[in-house]
RNA sequence: GGCCCGUUCGUCUAGGGGUUAGGACGUUAGAUUUUCAUUCUAGAAACAGGGGUUCGAUUCCCCUACGGGCUACCA
């Protein structure tokens, strides 16, 4: 009774790693070790014609950014495996054929034209108890013409036969009681005509073989439990059915409706973990990684769409995540995407990691625009005093790139200092490049002093230079301390500002 | 259309038979920052509607409305 917990996060790899999708894994990860279970990957690449090169791999490095790899799958092995539904095929068959055998299933000879054919017939159609006696079926024809059909190797399918008039239900984790009325559910094929099962067969099948405890997945499979649900009984597995969880949808952050890659690409942010370019025409849908997302803060806001711990606490790390994450505390409430608070995680993310730990991060993003920032102990003051004002990783270029930078002439917000120049600051400045050459220990409190001094005795107010000595460093009104900035600048390269702006003012 | 799920500020949510219905994002206003951002303080902002049950419902029940999901040989 008390069976280790193992869950499993199961994607089809069909594209990029969707939101939602993340999350799906995250609270599959988070139960399993609180619980101290196992997470398995189980790829479900049933559908042939879906099947996208890379996707695979894809996803499995979506997880690993997030930290939250999985302990059995494609990539770790395992005694359950293959892992992969395509490798597993041979499998489902005789599943189904147990089922036609007991009568809880039977084969179907119609083409997928025919069925078309009947839909637009009739808008209402469903394979079911009502039509299932007028189609090409082992329920309807004759034995011999069955067999017949099959000797010839007639492509069919095996779907399941729904039962009439019987009320079966299941208590989900998140929801409570959830009953179905069977003559409602139409006969779900279970075995494709190509010999692939469809989800419904091998999600029970291999949950089973698996020894699949707890089920997380999205509220969208909630209208398809039933048909599960009597799989379980008609194999023969009940007692060991898992513990279903069906979670909230994440819905478009405008109007309603399931989030999807198209709205991000309508409103401008990603809903993509990590960049995924489409093998077939190889356009690139941005994720939230490129975009300078830190992996704890898109797991941080992940896990508060639709979870949180009763506190007004919001910012989490994975290890706080896994002791505190309950599935009672789960809500049953579709969640629109906010890309403006996921933002505001990701700044608050920044804001409490040490310039150590995203020196590695921050890099990259330089590097990207040029800046080859070698001086490590340097880099790390920048950090330091300019990631309170970035919300993504990529805006540490912005911030920072005029502490490598000489701001160009034609960046420079010379409005804000022309107007007022006179002989008084040009004096004031050069006799500032003086005084810097005194200076023994170039930190930011010697500057000002040095700076304040020489005020005093120019009998200059402060407010007229202040500005201008900023400008003239970073090239406009904005930035840390000045004299922070001025230090990291070091000596030399304040004094090839200053005669630079010297150069132009004096004009 | 049918079936299923859901409904507290614009958004994410806490709460729960009697509360000034709390927090966060965003927004507004002030303060600080001799720059900008950060930060701080304050403000506006919600229990979908109707019936019950009850001394009393936003909270429990029912109905309606609205929203969402599913209704493929896709997952």
């Amino acid at each position: 009774m008390s069976a280790k917990v193992r869950v499993r996060f199961a994607p089809s790899p069909t594209g990029g790693l969707h939101l939602g999708g993340v999350r799906t894994a995250l609270f599959n990860y988070l139960f399993a070790r609180q619980n101290g279970g196992d997470f398995i990957l189980r790829v479900e690449d049933t559908d042939q014609t879906r099947f996208v090169e890379g996707a695979e791999a894809y996803i499995l490095d979506c997880l690993n950014w997030c930290g939250i790899a999985p302990d059995e799958g494609p990539h770790a092995g395992g005694e359950y495996g293959p892992y992969r539904q395509s490798e597993r095929k041979a499998l489902y068959r005789q599943y189904a054929e147990q089922l036609v055998e007991q009568g809880n299933a039977y084969y179907a000879f119609d083409t997928p034209e025919e069925l078309e054919q009947k839909r637009t017939e009739s808008p209402n159609f469903q394979y079911g108890h009502t039509h299932r006696n007028e189609l090409r079926n082992s329920v309807f024809l004759p034995v011999k013409e069955v067999q017949e059909l099959l000797e010839a190797g007639t492509p069919h399918v095996i779907r399941i036969k729904m039962p009439v008039e019987e009320t079966i239900g299941f208590t989900d984790m998140i929801r409570g009681r959830v009953n179905f009325e069977t003559s409602t559910v139409d006969d779900k094929v279970l075995l494709k005509a190509d010999g692939m099962p469809t989800y419904h067969l091998a999600v029970v099948v291999d949950d089973y073989l698996m020894k699949i405890t707890h089920a997380f997945r999205g509220e969208e499979w909630l209208p398809s439990a039933p048909v599960h649900l009597l799989l379980w009984e008609y194999l023969g597995w009940k007692n060991e059915m898992p513990q279903w969880a069906h979670l909230p949808l994440i819905l478009k952050p405008d109007g309603h409706g399931k989030l999807s890659k198209r709205d991000g690409d309508r409103l401008g942010f990603p809903v993509y973990a990590m960049n995924w370019t489409d093998p077939k025409n190889g356009d690139l849908t941005q994720g939230f990684r490129e975009l300078g997302f830190l992996p704890e803060a898109f797991v941080n806001l992940l896990a508060l769409l639709g979870w949180n711990n009763g506190t007004d606490q919001e910012i989490f790390t994975l290890d706080e995540l896994v002791e505190q994450f309950s599935i009672d505390r789960i809500s049953k409430a579709g969640a629109q995407f906010d890309f403006e608070k996921a933002k505001w995680f990701n700044h608050e993310w920044i804001k409490q990691t040490s310039a150590t730990d995203l020196e590695p991060l921050v890099i990259p993003v330089l590097r990207a625009h040029d800046i080859f920032a070698e001086n490590h102990s340097q880099l790390k003051k920048i950090i330091d005093l300019v990631k309170d004002r970035c919300t993504l990783l990529t805006d540490f270029y912005e911030h920072s790139s005029y502490f490598f930078q000489k701001p160009a002439e034609s960046t420079i917000d010379w409005p804000s200092i022309q107007p007022k120049w006179n002989a008084a600051k040009t004096d004031f400045f050069i006799a500032f490049i003086q005084k810097t050459q005194e200076i023994e220990s170039w930190e930011a409190a010697a500057i000002e002093a040095t700076f304040k001094t020489l005020i005093a005795e120019k009998g200059i107010k402060i407010g007229e230079v202040m500005l201008p000595f900023r400008i003239i460093l970073v090239g406009g009104k904005f930035g840390p301390a000045v004299f922070d900035i001025a230090e990291v600048l070091d000596n030399q390269e304040v004094v090839e500002r200053i005669e630079f702006a010297l150069s132009i003012l004096g004009r």
